[in-house]
Order: C-alpha cells, then sequence, then structure tokens
DNA sequence: ATTAGCATTCTGGTACGGAGAGTGCTAAGG
DNA sequence: CCTTAGCACTCTCCGTACCAGAATGCTAAT
C-alpha cells in the first residue's frame, strides 16, 4: 500500500525485466519465468517476494489470483524514466525515414509523411501536427475574386505554410489587390500574432479617417482573412490499422478508431501534453485522463522546431506495451531531422 | 447451375426477402422465418424448392449443408436492380445533411464534410474525392518567391479549388509577377488542360524570340506549377471506425483499414468505377476485383457535378449487407445537394 | 535473507451432449 | 403439375465438465 520508494537495486533490476518481457510477451509475467531469465539465478521464491513488494507499492498488478503480474501504469513511467536516453536509430529505420522525406522543403508536407513514416518504424499510430502558428512570420497575403460574393483569401509564411479560405465578401479586385498590397508592404515579416493585433490597433485609431483602401482591409481583417486560429491547424494521423493488433477488445477498438477520426481531440491532446518548452522526447502515460477511449495507451511525442520556434508536434500513439526505447528513438530522430532539413532549406 | 433468367414473380419476390431478411439479421436465412414473414402462406417446403432453384441459378450460396443460404454477390446485383428509385431521404437524415452542410461555399470543405456526413447517416465508410480537375476554369495564378530556392505557386479554379505547391526554383518576385501576370491576362476562364496544351504550344512555337519573361514562365511551367495532376486529388475518408461492427475477422479487419489509408487507392477505385457519364447513383458489388481486401464490400457512388462539369466524387463503401435504398438515398441526395449549393454560389 | 516444497487457485483448452435450425427427399393432396 | 406434410439427417452452437498448466502464498528448512 505504501508508496515509499523502498526501490533498491534488486527491485528495479526485477521491475525492468517484468516490464520488459511483458512488452515483448504481452502476458503477465511469473516469478518463473523471469527467474529462468535473471542471468544471477535467484530462485522463483525470491523473486516472488520482491514481487509481492513491487505490487504493494502499486508498481505490479494481479489480472487474478494465480496469474503473473502486470506492470502498472506508475511501473511505466519509472521503466521510462531509467531509460538510458541513447537515440541511436537502425541503419534500416534510418533508410525508410530518408527515402520518405528526401527532398522535402516545406513544413506541411514534411508532417503529412512523418505522420507516415512514424507509423511504419513505430507500426502504431503516427501523428503529426502542423501548427498554423502564431509565431509564423508573414511572408504574402494574396486575395482573388472568386465570383459574386466569394473572395478567396491566401496566406504564405515564411516556413511555406499556407492558409487558404473563402471568405463571403463582395468586393472588386482593384480594391483586394490595393488590400493586399497594403498588408504585403506593411507587414511582411511580422509575427501573424503581431501583424493582427497591430493592424487591429490601426484600424481602431485611424476610424475616422477612413478611406477606400482600410474599408477593404477591415472587412477582410473582420471575415477573418488573416486568422490563425487554433482549430485550423493541420492535423495527419496515420497507422490507425495496426491499433487492431493492439486493442483485443472490440469495443475498445471501435471507440479508439473513433477518436482518432476526430482530428480536434488529437491536436488537443498533443497540445495538452507537449509543451514548447521541453526539449526531448516526452513520454506521457495514461491517457485516459484526457481521453477516456485511450485508457492504457501513451503518447511519445516531441515537439518539431525549425531553429527556435516551434511548427508543431510530432508523436506516436500506441499500446503501454509500446517499444518505448525504439519509439522514442524514432521520434527524437525525426523531430532533430525536422529541425535540420527545414532549417538548411530556408 | 444454369444461369438462365429462370427468374419468375414467385422467384424475385422470395430472392428479395431473402436478401432483405439477411441484410437486417446478418443470418444466413432458412426457409422456415422466411415461410413465417412471407404474407401469401407459403409453406416452407415451396420456398425450399425455390431456394434450391434460386441456389442452382447462382443467387444463394450456403455456408453448409444445413444452415440456412446467404445471398451471393449476383443476387445482390439482382436486388439492387430492382429497387425502386424512390430517393427520399428520412427528414432526420436531411436534418443532419443541412446541419454539416450549411453556408459552404468551396468544393474541398463540402468534400470533407461530406464523407463525414455519408459516413454519420450511412454509418459505414464515407468517401469524397475533390478532382483537381482538368476541366476546371482557371480563375488566378499566383506565385511567390519563399527563400533563395522556393517558389510557391498557387493555383485558383473558378470553383474555388485551391492548389498550392512549393517548387525549387530560384526567380526573382519580379519575374515571378511577371509570368503571373502573363497567365492571368492571357488564360484566365481558360480549362486548365486547354490552358496548359496552349500554353506548351506557344512555348514550343516561340522558343526563338524567348525573352525573359517566357523564360520564367517555361521554368515555372517545367517545374509544374501548373500541373493538376490526378496524383494531386484531395480525398476525404471518414467512418473506418464503422468497419469494426462490419468485419469479424480481426484480419481482414486489419486489411482494410490499411487500404482506406492508402488513399491513392481509394482515389483509383472511385476513378475505376465512377465514370462521368453516369448519371445517378451507381452501386458496385464485388470490389474485391479491384481490392482484394475489400471482398465483401460494395461502393454505393455517384459523381458530383456543378453545373454539368464533374468536380468530383462521393461514395460510401461498407458491406455486401449495407442498407442499400438508403444509402442510395443519401448518396443520391447529397450528390444533387452538392450541384444546388455551389452552383448557386457562383 | 534465501530457498525448497506444497497446497491452493485460477485460466484455457478440449471433449461431450443435447437443443435448435435447416435441408433434401419422398409421398400424398389439390 | 404444383404444393405441402412428414421425416430422417446434418451441422452448428452452447453449456457443462474436466484436466493440464502456471502462479501464488505460506511454511519450514538452510
Amino acid at each position: 500500500m505504501q508508496s515509499g520508494q523502498s526501490i533498491g537495486e534488486r527491485e528495479r533490476e526485477i521491475l525492468t525485466a517484468i516490464v520488459e518481457t511483458f512488452i515483448t510477451t504481452g502476458e503477465p509475467v511469473g516469478s518463473r519465468t523471469l527467474a529462468r531469465a535473471n542471468r544471477e539465478g535467484l530462485s522463483p521464491a525470491t523473486i516472488r517476494n520482491v514481487m509481492a513488494d513491487l505490487a504493494d507499492a502499486g508498481f505490479l498488478e494481479q489480472p487474478h489470483t494465480s496469474a503473473g503480474r502486470v506492470p502498472s501504469a506508475e511501473a511505466y513511467r519509472y521503466y521510462v524514466e531509467q531509460l538510458t536516453g541513447e537515440a541511436h536509430l537502425s541503419a534500416e529505420d534510418e533508410n525508410i525515414v530518408h527515402d520518405s522525406l528526401h527532398g522535402i522543403s516545406d513544413v506541411q508536407e514534411f508532417m503529412e509523411r512523418t505522420s507516415h513514416v512514424l507509423s511504419l518504424i513505430s507500426r502504431n499510430v503516427g501523428v503529426a501536427v502542423a501548427i498554423r502558428g502564431q509565431k509564423n512570420a508573414l511572408e504574402h497575403v494574396y486575395f482573388s475574386r472568386l465570383g459574386d460574393q466569394k473572395v478567396l483569401a491566401v496566406v504564405v509564411t515564411r516556413s511555406g505554410l499556407v492558409r487558404d479560405r473563402v471568405l463571403r465578401l463582395d468586393l472588386p479586385q482593384s480594391d483586394l489587390d490595393g488590400a493586399a498590397r497594403f498588408i504585403n508592404d506593411n507587414f511582411r515579416g511580422w509575427t501573424m500574432e503581431a501583424m493582427r493585433s497591430e493592424l487591429a490597433r490601426r484600424l481602431e485609431q485611424e476610424r475616422s479617417e477612413y478611406d477606400r483602401l482600410m474599408t477593404s482591409v477591415e472587412q477582410l481583417y473582420r471575415q477573418g482573412a488573416l486568422a490563425t486560429d487554433d482549430h485550423a491547424q493541420v492535423v495527419f494521423v496515420e497507422g490507425a490499422a495496426n491499433l487492431v493488433a493492439s486493442e483485443q477488445d472490440r469495443q475498445r477498438l471501435q471507440e479508439l478508431l473513433k477518436t482518432l477520426e476526430e482530428k480536434q481531440k488529437i491536436v488537443d491532446l498533443l497540445g495538452a501534453y507537449l509543451d514548447a518548452k521541453q526539449e526531448a522526447v516526452r513520454v506521457v502515460i495514461g491517457l485516459d485522463e484526457a481521453l477516456p477511449s485511450m485508457r492504457n495507451f501513451v503518447l511519445i511525442g516531441a515537439p518539431a522546431r525549425v531553429g527556435g520556434e516551434v511548427m508543431g508536434s510530432l508523436a506516436v500513439i500506441g499500446p503501454t506495451r509500446i517499444d518505448y526505447q525504439h519509439t522514442m528513438n524514432a521520434v527524437s530522430y525525426i523531430a532533430r531531422l525536422f529541425d535540420k532539413i527545414l532549417n538548411e532549406s530556408e
């Protein structure tokens, strides 16, 4: 019951062994199997004692009386914590990554392929989110009249993110061109965020002396032509098919797939657990707090940066029984590659 | 054995009844159940005789000797053929459709939501493909220099499809503007197809008297700035989670999900079975010819038109045991709505 | 502190048997 | 000639019983 950290060297070793064999076999692991695998000949009985202690401390669970033990969420956390941080990817995996990510120059495409690559080499669900970031530097806006009531607005950021949307608005092309020129001339290089607030300020201030130009700009602004709201984030989820192997219960499998289709939930999930400050890969065990359908699933993710700026995040979602080291390596490797590839091509 | 059309009125009625009860129950249907449901009191024995005939003609299959009968692919085809074409959607469904599709003005967004709506009301997989069509009228092109080596090309068609891509190219913005102006001035309103071939012709012809402008245009053209290749089609697939209920075999379920993730295969599938000429909804039974993993699945789809032009296609993919009438109604309804909504907003 | 031994508990697979559903065939009836 | 009743037969499904195997916890010995 006491969750006191009574974890000595032996306990640590056995806990690790339990977690690892459970990950590979998927079966509750018993004292016997463990004794056999353990190099220094400990007897099953000894191990049983240790296991009982670990169970009391909350690291192990028992499906039923006469079954082996299964690691608890706590155990996985502990296990991950004491993993060595060596981030070497197998040559094979490196090949897959480079084949897929070769010659890419824009964020969106990278993200799309990344989710695929991650799902391939982790054999789980690969996720990538490109943030329509506040922090992105504006490169260019562009407005085009489509028809009687419609205007197409295209916003391009320096990093190659493109956001287009159709507005219900009736302005002649000449006004649109004027507005675009105004914004491009004044705000190129600004972050979207700064641009919007400064624009709002000016519109407010100069309200008295409105000319035709500023009226157009205001209309466009009000219609959201320059918005980069959170909902506009682009999400790529791939490898859902892999879940069939991970989740036995059909009911839960269905819920899981459904959740993955609700892209917004995935965005929120990554947003909640991956923050911009973190440096390396983060492992989140126990996703059910955020998404009940994801009980027994974990998230292994990292922010994707170019230079110092966060452009999005990438992650693998898989069962607690995932190969942590391997997946962490993959995520970390790709996150760094992201920086490298997109930084040099600027 | 003979597949001679020995289908009389009674056969037809019984076959229909078999298909319908199998669709609702999912169990092989026996003569007894059928006799009970049949309004004009036919005895089980009579029905058995008819069923034997139908089995000989290839319309029914028997899982094992003493089981009921299951409709064959042929039976479904026959069943669908003799369905009355009434296309009334339930009020409830209409509400769902209108709530989701209300106030949409561009093809892409419509497609995205459509796939979702279709999956909702059919409780199966909803698919929508927006064709980066050859036939689309060019509205505007736009090029923007992103960095040292990169150019962003945006192509907008009159119907609101937007295609952006990043090219590896090093041209100053002024050249890009010139090229864009040239194309817009000369080709606005042309179909993409016509525009490209005419452009190619001119480039070829005037090769001798190349000026700076035409060189820029050619470079852009060569890099695919104006391409609308088939691979660029946008696909939306939703409702994969529904397959969990449709497919019992886990192995097959996994393959199915995997196939749905390979968007290109889905595009090809729709492309192969839905042609531009067809007017109404088409039902394709036996998808395994194209995609082996889709044995026992059917496609119910229709082209999506605006005016007379095909802008894409939409479909539902589900098990042979799908509610044909309902799904056909839904697809047909939405296909017509597509025309209505997007046509009036032009 | 560790280990051997042992009784106990629980799961998973298999064998068995009966209920239920359905078929095909034959023979009788309209 | 078509339809129907009857019947023997077949096959699946499901519940029960049972056994082997794996682990456990405890006690006692080292």
